[in-house]
DNA sequence: ATCTGGCACTCGGTAGACTTGAGTGCCAGG
DNA sequence: CCTGGCACTCAAGTCTACCGAGTGCCAGAT
């Protein structure tokens, strides 16, 4: 083995140094084979592919190279050579052009976003689905949080005679509600008043900042207003989970046919909260995709997930995924969750409500 | 072949008539057997089986007799026996003995109950969890209607100057939002007396009661009023959709090892008009489960569901749901879906939130 | 100093022959 | 009418041979 310029000494030393250009062509000829056809590509096969000049003999070299450096491997001697993880993230990185939809599907996405209405949670739950169509993989989609949103209106309903619902209104748009129990003969009147009193208190202010209510004077009132009180703080800590919405769980069906790793992704995707800190993670370490391991998630080894930011200059507004095998079309993956994503953002600040 | 009393003369003749008890107990025996070994099985097990008496040979000739009635079906020939829908249905109505569950499953429904808080939708939600864990098939839970519900409380909200929320609150507890466009310049004030304007004509009624709201003197508030009533009808439309709970889509991945299987029974319960439907249907026919093709979608032909109603005393207040494999445990799972059902309903009208 | 064609070698996958064993259908005798 | 016995069937497992895709290495050409 002589060792020559390029030739990394070590195995892990001189990590992210660029390829060699012959190098990083056979690995970009490996890699999008690979993702074309999901077997192990040979040296001849790369010799033939456009764009490579060498013999299949000096594409062996090579790979031989290029798997000592931990970008390619074998399943078996004598089968061609798979990417590995840091494969794929160097094809992701430097060798993969930009990708776009096709005429077609960016057809079908200004569609959907023409046509679809109604509230922000049914526009996310449908663009799951849109995303789900557009790739085939199974895609989440996380909406804003509420944490910088004012409290708008507060209200006491009467529901019974031992029960109310207090609902509160952000100025995102989003309600929730808490039932509390009443004791008994509460009038429809004094609820009201609790309701508005509560309403003079909060309203104006964000849902994590923290609150007194004065006593009004009225004892009744001030009853409620503690039971409203518990109430309001389980909302609270139940509005800043933020909701995720996943589409298309039988796309991941189709990515895997080891039945084993359909159940533990699926397993994985019933945790929102995971799927949240995943994507935030990802999103908060600058990048786009996360392949195999470098996600922490054990279960998810054999996936990729590709994410893009819902956001409008830097406002974070969400974000929306997709969930792949590890060979999955980066370029197009990448491209659709980009696209959805900023077409989000401008949806969510643009109008709550833009046509119907 | 000699016909004697109890051999229906042509295969489909006779149809529901009891099976000889002798050919009843080898059915039996043959489903426990299968349901827990998922492997054919074969007369000499089956002549061991505790309850026959009579040797293998006879316990041959006797399958032959099932397998020509539709009972039983052989994968190939020289391979033992496995139950057809038709046999699985005999088993369910006449033989399988009701099935209880274990002390351990009926403490930790207890205990669920218990302990879970919240509103409604939490709680089917919660439940659907909790069907998937006790049986480890997957869950479906449908909540009540809101057909009998009432208004409660109907109010617009000012989100910014060019946009306002409806919300409408019903007596059953269920809040609903839409956000409809201002014109420029409406203040805080003239939105407020437009919802309590809107209040006073709809609380009360239902939400499929047809209704109108007469002029009230000022144009402004009357043009609210006609945006706000197109938002209603829109709310309207989608609160008559039952909302669906799906719980344990991974346990499907279990049940199956057709990873097609999984793809299109996953893309079945994405659509959640099918799976209300498909339980209303079982429901309405009187039945408590449907096996294999007895509900019509074929995607859903290796599959069974359990079923039972959430209601109190003849109220219909929903559905829960198992899918499982047509092998499955169906005194078991029976037992799951009725008592949690059952607890379900209790909850629903005992009280909005029990504990907490 | 590199690349290339050639060559021996590896090894997974497939195909055929054979064996095994579970299970059947049928029948003659109790 | 049941039973034990027997011949038969067929899926699945084992063994072997073989093919072919693919490799690593090397000596010679450029």
């Amino acid at each position: 083995m002589t060792p020559n310029a390029d030739d990394a000494a070590a195995p892990d030393a001189g990590e992210d140094r660029a390829l060699n250009p012959r190098r990083a062509a056979i690995l970009e000829a490996v890699v999008t084979e690979y993702i074309d056809t999901a077997e192990p590509v040979g040296s001849s096969h790369v010799a033939n592919a456009p764009g490579i000049q060498v013999s299949s003999a000096t594409v062996r070299s090579e790979m031989v190279a290029l798997e000592r450096e931990g970008y390619l491997t074998q399943p078996h001697t004598s089968a061609g050579r798979i990417p590995t993880d840091k494969g794929y993230r160097f094809f992701v990185d430097h060798l993969a052009s930009p990708g776009v939809l096709g005429p077609g599907q960016r057809r079908r996405v200004t569609q959907f976003f023409d046509q679809v209405h109604g509230e922000m949670e049914t526009v996310l739950e449908r663009a799951t689905g849109l995303l789900s169509e557009l790739t085939s993989y199974a895609s989440v989609v996380v909406g804003p949080s509420h944490e910088s949103s004012t409290i708008r209106s507060v209200q006491l309903v009467g529901l019974s005679s031992a029960h109310a619902l207090l609902v509160v209104v952000l100025s995102d748009g989003a309600v929730e509600k808490r039932t509390i129990e009443l004791v008994e003969g509460t009038d429809e009147d004094t609820l009201a008043r609790a309701g508005a009193f509560i309403g003079t208190q909060l309203v104006g202010r964000t849902l994590s900042e923290p609150w007194s209510v004065p006593p009004s004077g009225s004892p009744a009132i001030d009853a409620l207003v503690r039971s409203a009180g518990a109430a309001f703080d389980d909302l609270e800590g139940a509005m800043d989970a933020d909701k995720v919405f996943v589409g298309g769980p039988a796309r991941l069906a189709e990515s895997f046919d080891a039945v084993e790793t359909v159940r533990s992704v699926l397993a994985i995707l019933e945790q929102q909260l995971v799927v949240v800190t995943l994507l935030r993670d990802v999103l908060d370490r600058g990048l786009s995709v996360a392949i195999g391991m470098e996600h922490g998630y054990e279960p998810l080894s054999s996936c990729a997930v590709v994410v893009a930011p819902v956001s409008i200059d830097g406002q974070d507004l969400g974000a929306v995924g997709l969930l792949g095998p590890t060979r999955m079309d980066y370029p197009h993956a990448m491209a659709a969750a980009h696209v959805v994503g900023e077409r989000l953002g401008q949806r969510i600040v643009g109008g709550h409500d833009g046509g119907h």
